[in-house]
DNA sequence: GATTCATTATGTTAATATTACATAATAATA
DNA sequence: TATTATTATGTAATATTAACATAATGAATC
């Protein structure tokens, strides 16, 4: 039998964190001690934790958050996912061979955040961490790029299964407010006459009394997800695209 | 650095290999050599192959197939996957501690082969290697159980955006053929003048001037998918969930 | 060659869901 | 009090889905 060291060699995790903000999703990036380049959040398995425990918990020292959404959602294991030539070079003032391989397979998660809970934190490696709007970012190390795309679109895929309104929007919300998430994360706007009626008529928000208020204009009123409901038609994968 | 092996230490790939036979789903399972043990075909990565050309690899070996239809479905990375002395005691005449770790972390792939060009083949820890009923199978080692249970999941969420008809019907098929795919997967019967109706509305079948012929009823049409309205349809997620 | 049988092919109607579209109400600000 | 940007809301046309039953076929049997 092998000997077990305290982390499990050539496998990492990376964490596509979304937050949703002035109506537009973000992602949370590093940017490297003293250089000016960017990545994705990520990090070793330890021995004495479940994969999904290492991603979790490199989500709660980058956000500062306890509880999380995260869903897997792809194994980037190509056998050249970057050069390892590159890498020392551009991060030579702290590259640690000790904790480079020529090679690691990184599991992809994407992570939904309330963006008004986060306090971005940089870790031993990096002296920046911060969100940026997805649809414009800075070209990232590795192959990081292609998991930010992969990640949408899984994210896309699974609207309908993954309760990404109830984890990106802070209770509670207006509806044009969830409207405009989802024309953001499906990239195409929807009308509000018929995306008020599908989503009421799914049955899982409950208006609330009060109005958010201090715009400038009507106030619109507030909603709540109500859990069983909202649960029921996840399970369905009744979550309307409309 | 860390010195490079042959293999990528605890990381595994299984695979959940499926084909359609007599209006049934059925998995390639393994029996272990000596034992009534039953699991999942399955392997170690190795470091000069990808994490897909590994399980592309332990497809072939299993099923003498070449082009094979892969799809990554869910990582299992929890801690405690198997207890090592359970397995050590109950296939200890072939247990090679050389290949084992206390802990491993496995990609799950489903795997859609035309069952009819399957040759089913041990490998060298097993000597039985043949298909089971997906409905009744017998109690599998590890998490297998659950691996199975969750590919299917899997494949019923993905089924608008995966070739699955494609890969599971050897071409050409009939309507019922293909319909009684569709029930088999979903696990519910549908009518058979809408099956038909919504099936050929999406313009990606053939109707050839053929059918099928030995029944003893009535001749059902042939048909073939075409390939690139097939292919446009499932970018859409258009395959239909009636 | 006629009959039987299990299966396939097909059409209509009602109910439901989706799309397209425009106006009045509101809350802050000026 | 007027202005303004935004929110709330209804209706009609169209498309989709669901529910339903019967005639045609091809082999096998008599």
């Amino acid at each position: 039998m092998k000997e077990a060291t305290a982390l499990i060699p050539q496998l990492t995790v990376d964490c596509i964190i979304l937050g949703f903000h002035d109506n537009q999703l973000r992602v949370l990036l590093l940017r490297w001690k003293d250089t000016s380049f960017w990545s994705l959040p990520g990090g070793p398995v330890r021995q004495t934790e479940s994969v999904d425990a290492a991603a979790t918990r490199i989500l709660r020292e980058r956000t500062g958050l306890g509880a999380i959404y995260l869903q897997q959602f792809r194994v980037f294991g190509d056998e050249v996912r970057y050069s390892l030539e590159e890498v020392q070079e551009k991060l030579k003032h702290i590259f640690d061979p000790a904790i480079w391989y020529k090679r690691a397979i990184s599991i992809g998660y994407y992570a939904l955040v309330d963006y008004s809970k986060v306090t971005p934190l940089p870790d031993a490696y990096t002296d920046e961490c911060r969100w940026w709007d997805i649809r414009d970012f800075p070209t990232l190390l590795f192959d990081h790029n292609h998991m930010v795309k992969l990640a949408l679109e899984a994210l896309r895929q699974q609207l309908s299964w993954q309760p990404v309104g109830n984890n990106l929007l802070p209770e509670p919300f207006t509806l044009p407010e969830l409207q405009r998430l989802y024309e953001t994360i499906l990239g195409r706007s929807m009308d509000p006459r018929n995306f008020q009626r599908k989503m009421l008529s799914l049955g899982i928000l409950e208006r609330l009394e009060t109005k958010r208020r201090g715009g400038a204009f009507r106030s619109p009123y507030l909603y709540r997800f109500i859990p069983e409901k909202y649960e029921a038609a996840l399970k369905e994968g009744n979550l309307m695209i409309l």
